[in-house]
DNA sequence: AAAAATGGCAACCGCTTCAGC
DNA sequence: CGCTGAAGCGGTTGCCATTTT
């Protein structure tokens, strides 16, 4: 099948370019600049219009377009920005240096979508999926997620997990493997299995998007991680500031009102892993969302 | 082996924002 | 201010390659 010439009412080319008009293009900027990308073709003696002219250099041709792989460091950035930005892809490319914001579009759509939703989050909100048919499934991967994080996080990290997310203290416990013996060293600063790893101020960064899975969502984002990081004076750092969703309602008030600890939370047994009993265990003000997850799993067959 | 489905990506379309007047 | 053309942006399309049936 021959490919279709692709050229509408005005005459102009439309699809791909090929390797000629690209010369042509790239020789007519370097010499030119380019201007007015509308009187461009004209100039450069290119039977395209100027958009498609613009698009093709800014996509494609510019010199410092890195091109191939994202690295993981660059995946976990878009994860991380997209939390907080959303579609808005100009802006998340700006923290990409040489990567296009239809680059990282496509990348996300292709690839990035699918594994948060394989990862049981749903791609917008980046909270746990309601609409996952295996719950229980869903909850083992969020547990996962939470223990990788609590793993991965200094001990003031792990209490605010439990904090933030409103999980059971127990489970989070019984996540690491804790006993009763250990759980009190590790209250008391010992750092059992944590030492090692230290997150350094600048990646905490790093933790926002899996945390926030566990976030009510009309509280305000990392507000304390956002002051930690201005405290501990670390070099600049190109991330946006955090947006606050919901002025309204904020988690540093009920940090004030309660202890980093419960009481409660830090004598409770190591549980079994029934997962029907974890209501129980929740503060009274637990967040909604957890309460109908609960009950949502402890009604299934 | 062929057809159909799926994936990946460049490029397009049309709406929004910006800049100059 | 409002108007207008240019540029920016995000959603969508459509082509080609690869995988599945």
């Amino acid at each position: 099948m021959m490919r279709t010439p692709m050229n509408d009412e005005s005459g102009l080319k439309k699809g791909p370019w090929s390797p000629e008009e690209d010369k042509i293009l790239v020789d007519h900027i370097q010499k030119h600049g380019h201007g007015s990308w509308r009187a461009l073709p004209k100039l450069a003696g290119l039977n395209r219009c100027g958009k498609s002219c613009r698009l093709r250099w800014n996509n494609y041709l510019r010199p410092d377009i890195r091109r191939g792989k994202f690295s993981d460091e660059e995946e976990n950035l878009i994860i991380n920005l997209h939390s907080v930005l959303g579609n808005k892809w100009a802006a998340i490319a700006t923290h990409l240096p040489g990567r296009t914001d239809n680059e990282i579009k496509n990348f996300w759509n292709t690839h990035l979508k699918k594994k948060l939703m394989q990862m049981g989050l749903d791609p917008v909100t980046h909270r746990p999926r309601t609409d996952h048919l295996d719950l229980l499934t869903n909850l083992q991967q969020i547990i996962l997620n939470a223990a990788n994080i609590v793993t991965n996080c200094d001990i003031n990290n792990v209490l605010r997990l439990q904090q933030y997310s409103q999980l059971p203290q127990c489970l989070i416990n019984d996540l690491l493997g804790f006993n009763h013996n250990n759980i009190q060293n590790f209250y008391d600063g010992s750092n059992i299995g944590f030492s090692s790893q230290i997150v350094h101020p600048n990646h905490l960064q790093n933790f926002q998007a899996p945390l926030q899975q566990f976030l009510p969502q009309e509280c305000d984002y990392f507000q304390n991680f956002d002051e930690q990081m201005d405290n501990t004076n670390v070099s600049s750092n190109t991330l946006p500031k955090l947006v606050s969703v919901s002025p309204q309602c904020s988690l540093t008030d009920k940090l004030d009102e309660e202890n980093i600890i419960n009481e409660k939370d830090r004598s409770c047994n190591i549980s079994s892993s029934s997962f029907e009993t974890l209501g129980d265990f929740m503060n009274e003000d637990a967040d909604a969302y957890w309460k109908d997850f609960l009950e949502q799993l402890s009604s299934q067959p």
